[in-house]
DNA sequence: CGACACTTTGATTTAGCTCAAACATAGTGG
DNA sequence: CCACTATGTTTGAGCTAAATCAAAGTGTCG
């Protein structure tokens, strides 16, 4: 396991909101020119190495984030330690939802899985702009639900069924409206908290599905998807 | 498997919302008697048999239901077909929280596990109400960070560990928030379906739970619960 | 009473866990 | 530059919890 890096480390200077790539495609996307004149409060940007950690279950939660590039992941700890991935989240999907509840605190471990950029902006920002835009409020009620039935996708496809399968699973789930067949993997012991299993069933079924060339290695954990025979596995 | 009753045949009449003894619990907790008032579309009560289903994956989502006693379980199917449980909803709890997304659909099938009384009302009714009322915004917030912690808590808890764990978990958290420590069990199909597990598995378990004490069954599939020792188990 | 649905129990098999060792790969520092 | 550690991956061997298959038991309802 890679130690956890300091945010402040990570900084990289306010976001260029008006001339963001993703403005179409975040939660603001409703917001006008203007709109975003009126924002004062300021919208950092931060370079995550693999490993660092965004936010950490219980801090309060009064900002929310949105992810630039690369990837995240949610953790959760059970009692006796062990910890469980809920959730990845990738471009354009937004972290910490649970900071529009005033007065809580995050819900899991953000943790960078690769180099990951992310905004930052104070839930406050979204709580009083709500009011008076309409598509916003619209908008963040869908992402909640984008979030809901993650988190269900997680439980029936990742959750369920061989470990060939949930394996498989998670391999499509990765390129899934996408262009191209080829994605970059976790962590064998990452795929396992992802899963439910340990990380030398990960790896031994990593492995078989190389022997049978439905995962072809490009350069060292970047794969290309058979993808019509991993889905025939993934439907048994 | 009972086979599913229609709802038609559970209407039992229209809601008395203002004498409804869930009132100050339920969705509705911020409204006053004037906000009442001023509410023209119906809400009415159904009376659900065990087995019969509230709606079903991908019917117009056009209405919400609050649960006024008895327990509903929210299914998805894989592609298989075999079938997983992903959240039940009991007293106060709230179904359907999707239809605030205008234009979808229901993302599982809710069925009653019980005799179950739910009220139903318009989704419309809270887009509209919810623009004037920022309490029932924030409720409405709420409800939704409640079952995204719900969903989270299913994967974690009750997806992780063995079958023993599992079903403690389950048990411990049926009577979480309860005065007694009483409890009526689910068949074991569905306590397979909720944790991951064969109905086998989970007939076996209970019975060595039975066998340890750890359940004394006071009537037919209601039991006492060892609350310390099952938390025991539970954590490991 | 007989039929049906569900539960329990038993016997057997197996997928995945556990423990352990070998094998990368990439830093680190002398 | 190479030894040396550190961190993660792979592979093996054996074990075990849970799945599977099958049969007997229990309760409910027409």
């Amino acid at each position: 396991m890679v130690r956890g890096v300091t945010l402040r480390d990570a900084w990289s200077g306010e976001a260029d909101c008006i001339n963001c790539s993703l403005r179409t495609s975040v939660l603001f996307a409703g917001l006008t020119e203007t709109d975003f004149a009126e924002i004062h409060d300021p919208i950092d940007q931060f370079n995550l190495k693999p490993g660092t950690s965004l936010y950490r279950t219980g801090d309060a939660a009064d900002h929310m984030f949105t992810v630039r590039s690369g990837v995240m992941k949610l953790v959760q700890y059970l009692p006796d330690g062990s910890q469980r991935i809920v959730r990845i989240a990738r471009t354009a999907d937004v972290l910490g939802l649970e900071a529009m509840i005033e007065g809580g605190g995050y819900q899991h471990d953000a943790v960078a899985l690769q180099p990951t950029e992310v905004c930052r902006f104070p839930a406050r920002l979204v709580r009083d702009l709500g009011c008076s835009k309409p598509e916003l409020q619209r908008e963040l009620l869908s992402r909640w639900q984008r979030a809901l039935s993650e988190a269900d996708a997680w439980l029936t496809e990742l959750s369920t069924g061989s470990a060939r399968q949930r394996i498989a699973r998670l391999l499509l789930r990765l390129v899934r409206d996408r262009e191209s067949s080829a994605c970059q993997l976790f962590s064998r012991e990452d795929m396992g908290a992802m899963l439910g299993i340990t990380t030398e069933t990960a790896s031994r079924t990593i492995a078989e599905f190389k022997r049978k060339s439905l995962l072809v290695e490009t350069s060292p954990n970047r794969f290309l998807l058979d993808i019509p025979n991993l889905n025939r596995i993934a439907q048994e």
